[in-house]
DNA sequence: ATAGATGCAAAGAGTTTGCATAGGT
DNA sequence: ACCTATGCAAACTCTTTGCATCTAT
């Protein structure tokens, strides 16, 4: 019932948790390997399940997409989605209280908010391109 | 692009229109069955496909799980899934405008908000265990 | 009769697991 | 030394696609 440090385990976690935003596996394997580079998929895979296990990251997923993990340090916050360029961000407000919108009978312990539209980058779906900065994150 | 009416086409939309709740392709096949036996899972996946574009139906992703889907006609709501027994179930109250959320430069056209915890069949999660009547649900 | 839809099976993509070995303690 | 964690590849699961056949129009 160890948890052992290995340069891998630590270079998953440092990518997630300085990401600031919800990473995919494959992203994380990406981003990890700048450090660990024989660091192998499975291994992300593990270490994610295991942390998500320990409670250190969460899960989010949006439609669409496989999971994306963040830390579950970062105070409560949502997400929002542009509906252009695909990208994810944090959103740190919050609607506040949502336990009265459930049915009678049913208890409220968390929730989740996921906003779509168009993020500072992505303007007005308005006319065809053509000018202005496109800017795109990979 | 004629649209033409199929047995199973007709089955899986009825499906998924009557259910009240999103669905698993998994699940859409097994209830489209019922009328039409032959019917394939490779079908149910071109027709939800089909029916998404289509804008009949919309998807509805949980983490952990593959996407549901579920009526598009049904009035703008959302979902509440119990972290007992994993049903997900309609909510029909909404906050309002979350426009607001958004950091700056960004517009929200839509938002999804998903609410965890018990459902009325899966009471308190009892302190020391022991006692007490637990209700399950498949 | 024509062209879209279906069923089946093979192909893909993403995730998990078995096993021999590297490496943390 | 002991035993967990890793890498690789095979196994799985979920979804998509090719193709011959069926069928709505």
């Amino acid at each position: 019932m160890e948890q052992r440090s290995t340069r891998q385990r630590s270079a998953i976690r440092a990518v997630i948790e300085a990401a600031g935003r919800p990473l995919s596996p494959q992203e994380v394997l990406e981003a990890a390997q700048l450090d660990v580079p024989a660091l192998s998929l499975a291994t992300v895979y593990r270490n994610v399940k295991a942390l998500l296990d320990a409670g250190e990251i969460s899960a989010v997923s949006l439609p669409g997409d496989s999971p994306r993990y963040e830390s579950a340090r970062h105070e409560h916050h949502h997400h929002f989605q542009c509906t252009h360029c695909l990208r994810v961000f944090d959103v740190h407000n919050c609607p506040g209280d949502l336990a009265g919108l459930a049915p009678a009978g049913f208890t409220v312990e968390r929730h989740e908010l996921t906003l779509y539209g168009r993020c500072s980058d992505c303007p007005a779906p308005k006319r065809a391109a053509g000018k202005g900065k496109k800017a795109h994150a990979h």
